[in-house]
DNA sequence: CTAGGGTTAG
């Protein structure tokens, strides 16, 4: 028989009161009952701090009372390591009668469970009498951490038409994990009304954190929000949760529709905001939460923050784990460190597909194709198996240097070495690949043969090559679907509008620019992020409200003079308008990223490399008179754009102008 | 008392 004793802390917050403790300890020997002690705060709500401490006294009080814990038996299973000797103290458990009590039954269940066939296991527990909540619990956990989701809710079907069993707190976390794994959003919110009819009032912290979870898994950080905000005390899981749930809703477009970009930005800002609020609270992040943290820098190429973090990390001693290394490597390669990002790579004890993967991305948004597919090597030659993921990054470094041969192979490879499925980001690469090659045609027809419907991003990389190489006939066709798909984004009407501008067809650009008016469409301004000092300045088009406005302005006409002197012809085509010559060149020598050199340029060292990120792709002009300006200042510039990195050095840019 | 929640590449 058990008796529960609660302990209050309110009046001895920082001492365990050991009188009442010692009291309710000899009531209960009297008794010949195990005395359960839970230390409470003074809201009712168990006191984390006591926890060991609890543990240790309701051990000893167990073994004191109930033989059956120290049982040689139970020993023995815990060291079972095959089927076969599970089954050898499974006999003795029946013939010892250990297999009729509760306790000894969950032990065989999680040891049965992943040593023995599902039946097998199912079968100890179909013969268990009376199976309580708690082996009921045992056993859908079980089952979901082997992807038995159905089992296991058919489980929990199973316990509730027994009207002596209702579900408890223990019951829903493993069940809405395994529903987050799989992305069952309407099962998930079947599953969330049995939570509020049979768990209120909702307090339980594990509870509250696997429904936040399960939301922001499916997508809906809003809903996971709300979840989060309901949470009275969070605790480090909590914050965890909520953290990771920004972070991952902060990169779930990297090359896509550029509406969501700002959307991106500001789950990122969140993260380190609710950062801010958790520090407050006096919660110790753990490694959990500056994976989360250094995903946000990476999105957001806060350099200087993500660099705080992974001190943070050594001076706090925890482990430099393949999860830091992967989101360190993001951090570094997206925000131009790709030396860092490679020498961590080679510093990590222990790199999985996942580092990899990281390592081959950043070298080949950074245009080292080459390296890119000699780390790929290497990864096979270590015996991990490339999954979409890796070959993504591959294509992508071909696409980023001009393979196109071997981005077709790879392509092939993928199916017929691999047996991987080509997902549309596959489509996207490969059309991206033959596109920036000049091979439109052919990537046109690629996309009408693939086997899913194309999407927007597709259509935009057919688009984007159209562009490149003047095509046109293409262009418009792609304009046409990505319209249909999109109405609402800018970048689709500029594209066209730019292209008709450089045919000289200023009646089709001006059509397109009516057209976007006449949706109400807003065209997304660019802008230009220049870090200075570990602070970030930005510069929009044309931009006046910078506190050193003049100056940079000043450094702009510098700039303009040198470039002409330097034989800079500004590439016109680009401008969107049908406006005279001279303004076009005027409107581009104020684009933001020349702006954001400018400053750069004054307000660094003559030795500092200047490194910009943009939230557009560079446009032609920028591009060529970055190059010159590279030249010209004798400065390394590194400009990262939507999709990949520039280098500009010396007067010409790591792209080879492919971009 | 034994059962439960949080991490990486695009």
């Amino acid at each position: 028989m058990f008796v529960t004793t609660y302990i209050f802390l309110d009046h001895f917050p920082d001492s365990i009161p050991e009188c009442s403790y010692l009291n309710a300890q000899n009531e209960s020997l009297k008794q010949k009952t195990c005395l359960v002690v839970h230390v409470l705060n003074a809201k009712g709500i168990r006191d984390t701090r006591w926890a060991s401490w609890c543990r240790k006294i309701n051990s000893d009080m167990m073994r004191a009372v109930s033989p059956t814990l120290n049982c040689p038996i139970l020993h023995l299973l815990q060291k079972c390591k095959t089927f076969n000797t599970l089954k050898q103290v499974h006999a003795q458990m029946i013939t010892t009668g250990l297999i009729l009590h509760t306790y000894p039954i969950s032990r065989i269940l999680l040891i049965s469970s992943s040593l023995s066939p599902l039946p097998y296991t199912l079968a100890i527990f179909s013969r268990a009498p009376n199976p309580s909540i708690f082996l009921y619990n045992t056993l859908i956990s079980r089952l979901t951490v082997n992807n038995q989701v159905k089992l296991a809710l058919s489980l929990y079907d199973q316990m509730l038409a027994d009207p002596n069993l209702r579900p408890n707190n223990y019951t829903y976390p493993s069940l809405f994990k395994a529903f987050a794994a799989q992305q069952w959003f309407k099962h998930g919110q079947a599953l969330h009304v049995h939570i509020l009819k049979f768990i209120y009032p909702l307090r339980d912290n594990f509870v509250q954190a696997s429904l936040l979870n399960f939301y922001s898994r499916c997508g809906r950080v809003d809903i996971a929000r709300y979840f989060f905000d309901q949470i009275m005390e969070p605790d480090l899981a909590t914050w965890n949760s909520i953290l990771s749930a920004y972070a991952r809703n902060s990169s779930v477009s990297l090359s896509g529709d550029p509406r969501l970009l700002d959307e991106n930005t500001s789950s990122s800002l969140e993260v380190l905001n609710l950062f801010g609020h958790m520090q407050k609270s006096g919660a110790e992040p753990s490694e959990v939460t500056l994976v989360a943290i250094i995903t946000a820098c990476a999105e957001l190429g806060a350099l200087g923050q993500g660099i705080w973090a992974h001190v943070y990390i050594i001076k706090n001693a925890l482990s430099l784990n393949h999860y830091i290394g992967t989101a360190l490597i993001t951090l570094y390669t997206n925000c131009g460190r790709l030396g860092f990002a490679s020498q961590l790579f080679y510093q990590l004890p222990h790199t999985d597909i996942f580092c990899f993967n990281a390592m081959i991305r950043g070298l080949a948004i950074h245009g080292r194709g080459c390296e890119a597919l000699d780390l790929f090597e290497t990864m096979k030659h270590k015996g991990l198996t490339p999954d979409n993921v890796t070959m993504l990054a591959v294509m992508c470094a071909c696409s980023h240097v001009g393979l196109v041969d071997e981005g077709r192979r790879y392509f092939e490879l993928m199916t017929s070495i691999y047996g991987l499925k080509p997902k549309i980001e596959h489509y996207c690469c490969l059309v991206d690949l033959l596109g920036r090659a000049g091979l439109v045609k052919e990537a046109e027809e690629r996309i009408l043969t693939i086997p899913m419907k194309p999407n927007a991003v597709l259509w935009r990389c057919l688009l984007g090559a159209a562009r490149v190489h003047g095509d046109l006939e293409t262009g418009e066709v792609a304009l046409k679907k990505l319209v249909e798909l999109e109405p609402e984004t800018s970048g689709n009407y500029v594209l066209l509008s730019n292209m008709y501008s450089c045919k000289k067809k200023w009646d089709d650009a001006k059509r397109v620019r009516q057209l976007m008016k006449e949706r109400g469409v807003e065209k997304m301004p660019g802008s230009s992020l220049v870090e200075v000092d570990g602070s970030m300045h930005e510069f929009l088009a044309g931009d006046k409200s910078h506190p050193r406005a003049r100056e940079v302005y000043l450094k702009l006409e510098d700039m303009n003079a040198k470039l002409q002197e330097h034989g800079h012809r500004a590439r016109t085509r680009e401008v969107l308008f049908d406006i005279e010559e001279e303004e076009k060149e005027e409107a581009l020598s104020y684009h933001s990223e020349r702006l954001a050199i400018a400053f750069a340029l004054i307000a660094t060292d003559s030795c500092t490399p200047v490194r910009i990120i943009k939230n557009l792709r560079v446009c032609v002009d920028c591009h060529s008179s970055t190059k010159l300006l590279s030249r010209i200042y004798g400065r390394e510039i590194i400009v990262r754009d939507r999709t990949r990195f520039h280098h500009f050095n010396n007067g010409s840019c790591s792209c080879l102008d492919y971009w």
